[in-house]
DNA sequence: ACTCCTTGGATAGTTATACTGTCTTCGACG
DNA sequence: CGTCGAAGACAGTATAACTATCCAAGGAGT
């Protein structure tokens, strides 16, 4: 099919899709003539994927092209999945004073977990000490591990769910993309759930509150 | 103290401070004269705020004005609470076709949820729809409500929990400030949470995993 | 009283991200 | 055999969130 075809099926306008080749997003397509290029369906399917993940994930495009290198990995499809992990965190901000404590405490925290299986570099240790760190200037929080507790038990439930109901017919690119979507995808429904459960569960405890 | 003082202590650059002040995100400071305002700890406290939800939350500005001017409800604490989650939540993007369809799942799910206090116009609900919407574009996922039960069960419990921690000895602001924080700040945790225990559970099924 | 510094306030400029539009050439298809 | 659309290069736009500049004038230190 011809680029104005891969359009209309993905609703993608064209001008995205060139600018997609061009960041190497999507592979070339089958180029029969130097004026006519032959996409098929793995270019749809694609196209769709990088769609969902930018619109529900609010992915950058800078991270699609880090997933896109990451599926390149060789080896265990374990390591396939660290490295995705790593290419679907965000860049973790500068360290500033007290990092090295909430980075001790991260490890913790991991640890207190019993996810020995995590690398020592896993980009994620960074990314949740960060987020102590710029909590913990702000004094309502002190976060200590106990409050945490309860969210590492829900990760550790989510990802055991998750990674137990991958469809083992796929090939390592399938397992990858149906952990990818599912991750980013449930991450957005568990947000937007959460907070109408919240909004539910406020009127046990408040419907008549009036306080100032 | 003065506009640079309050930069210092909080760590916000004078003409970011000046931006909030003409968005209206800061309160005026009081006005000694029409060359001298003094700022206090109120204003201190505000910024520390403002950074969380943006640094960690990535609430956009938007989002603060809807979430200052839902500070102003009136009426009770569940009131608050419900304006508040609308102001936090995302505009639903337009919807496409398929809508109508993904909306009554939406409503569906809640309703079995057992969530009976939401609103029939909370922005959530066309929300959840959006998403299902979007996603059910992408072929791989079918997603009928039994897939995302497990989602529900745990979107309950969170919300639940966090309710249930919120300190009843603060007035009402106090309470809506220490609610957004939860949400926004456990959220990223748990995304992050998430992640890590992905590639950990990952291990027991992959670790020997080479298939092409 | 005299500098010099800083503030408040207005307005304009900057950066980053993610597209979107225009232009040109030229081959393909009817 | 003419025109329609594709490919490719490159420039332009939109939005969000700041950031910088400018100016007039009040205040602080001497």
């Amino acid at each position: 099919m011809r680029i104005s075809e891969l359009s209309e099926r993905t609703g993608v306008p064209v001008p995205t899709i060139k600018y997609y080749l061009r960041e190497g997003l999507l592979p070339e397509g089958d180029k029969r003539t130097p004026r006519l290029t032959e996409y098929d369906d793995r270019h749809v399917r694609r196209l769709g994927l990088l769609r969902v993940l930018r619109d529900v994930g609010d992915v950058p495009v800078e991270g699609l092209k880090r997933l896109v290198a990451a599926a390149e990995t060789r080896g265990t499809v374990h390591d396939l999945f660290a490295v995705a992990a790593d290419a679907l965190a965000p860049t973790p901000p500068a360290p500033g004073p007290g990092r090295a404590e909430t980075r001790a405490m991260a490890d913790a925290i991991i640890a207190h977990a019993g996810w020995d299986r995590v690398r020592e570099d896993s980009v994620d240790r960074d990314n949740l000490a960060a987020t102590l760190e710029m909590v913990g200037s702000f004094d309502t929080h002190p976060r200590d591990p106990a409050e945490i507790a309860p969210y590492v038990a829900m990760a550790d439930r989510l990802a055991r769910h998750e990674i137990a109901n991958l469809d083992d017919h796929k090939d390592r690119v399938g397992l990858l993309e149906e952990m990818i979507v599912g991750q980013v995808v449930f991450a957005s429904v568990l947000t937007t759930l959460r907070r109408l459960a919240e909004e539910h569960h406020s009127h046990e405890r408040f419907a008549e509150d009036q306080r100032d």
